[in-house]
RNA sequence: GGUGCCAUAGCUCAGUUGGUAGAGCAAAGGACUGAAAAUCCUUGUGUCCCUAGUUCGAUUCUCGGUGGCACCA
């Protein structure tokens, strides 16, 4: 598993390790998953997918309903045809739920009713401060015990306490079991990191190159969707504000380029975290960091069968 | 050349009736099990442009200088 935030350069590690290794890449990647913004989410060019085989690119509609749950469930069931061909597969992305989700898998919710997401959704949403005083009310009334261990300022997080908490008539917090799925495989994850300036540097570099190859026409083309899920991505949210006239395409750019440092940012905190990453330089030369990765993949655990 | 206004945190600015200062943004750190490229939390000392003066004390008042803006010639 190739980690890292958004600009490092996993992209190129990720085909030469599967090139090395004759394996496919399973991307893992919450936006460059659906059809129809293959610039903005930097996904991998034809060229690229002409070098290995990719899965999960593209290959969702912006109208589907996709989450980390799902992915867990598709990759999984992926995976295991994969490796009955393939003894390595790299997976690549910078989503880090999604990633978790594949390692230690979520737990197995049920789907919440839309009639329920709709009335959470409307009364969670109203305006000053309204709708976060209602779930907070509703949490401490639904699930008393996970009140205690939320961020209680945060709607997303109250807002999916209380549609688990109506949808099963059980508190939320009851629901979770805190315990790891084993997987019928082993995971290497290596992380890629740069210095923080040059990682900045580059990030805005190729904000400018994804305007250049035609980034404004591609949020044209979505605008008429832009409020779904999906759409709610950096590169896209920014020129929706601008084609509402919010401000002008240059200030759009260079709120682009911000939003995609603080999103990298977030990455590497959600990285750090994680004591099972090898932490990879990005400066290195590739055959360096292959050689890395070769020897992570033969220490011990592998079994040669 | 003359007159007026401005000069405070990386940026935009507020403020101190004279007791060395604070917001937004940026930046940094963090949380996060189905929206996760999402959502949320924490963190504000800087020669208050420079020199001299008045004063117990000046970033605040006065003189001069420098820079910027505006208007007049």
């Amino acid at each position: 598993m190739i980690l890292g935030p958004t600009g490092v350069g996993k992209t190129e590690l990720s085909l030469r390790v599967a090139e090395r290794y004759g394996c496919p890449i399973v991307n893992c990647d919450s936006r460059q998953v659906f059809r129809d913004i293959p610039i903005g989410t930097a996904a991998p060019t034809a060229e690229e997918q002409a070098r290995v085989k990719h899965y999960f690119v593209g290959t969702r509609a912006l109208e589907e309903d996709y989450n980390a749950g799902a992915y867990e469930r598709d990759a999984l069931a992926l995976l295991e045809t994969l490796f009955k061909q393939h003894k390595v597969v790299v997976m690549v992305g910078g989503s880090m739920l999604y990633a978790d989700a594949v390692c230690h898998g979520l737990d197995d919710l049920p789907s919440v009713p839309a009639s329920i997401r709709e009335e959470v959704k409307a009364k969670g949403g109203m305006a000053n401060g309204e709708g976060l005083r209602w779930l907070q009310e509703q949490v401490q009334k639904l699930d008393p015990v996970y009140w205690e261990e939320v961020d209680q300022q945060n709607p997303a997080r109250l807002m999916h306490c209380v549609e688990l908490s109506l949808a099963t008539g059980q508190p939320y917090s009851s629901l979770r079991t805190h315990t790891r799925k084993q997987r019928p495989f082993r995971i290497v994850k290596v992380a890629l990191d740069r210095p923080r300036e040059e990682l900045y540097a580059r990030i805005d570099e190729r904000v400018k190159q994804m305007m250049n190859e035609g980034l404004l026409e591609e949020a044209k083309a979505v605008y008429d969707k832009r409020h779904l899920t999906s759409l709610q991505t950096v590169g896209y949210r920014e020129l929706f504000g601008y084609m509402d006239g919010e401000y002008d395409l240059d200030r759009a750019v260079e709120l682009i380029q911000q939003n995609s440092r603080h999103y990298a940012k977030r990455q590497l905190t959600w990285f750090r975290r994680d004591t099972e990453i090898h932490w990879l330089n990005a400066k290195e030369r590739y055959e360096k960091n292959l050689d890395i990765i070769d020897s992570l993949l033969c220490a011990d655990g592998v079994q040669e069968d």
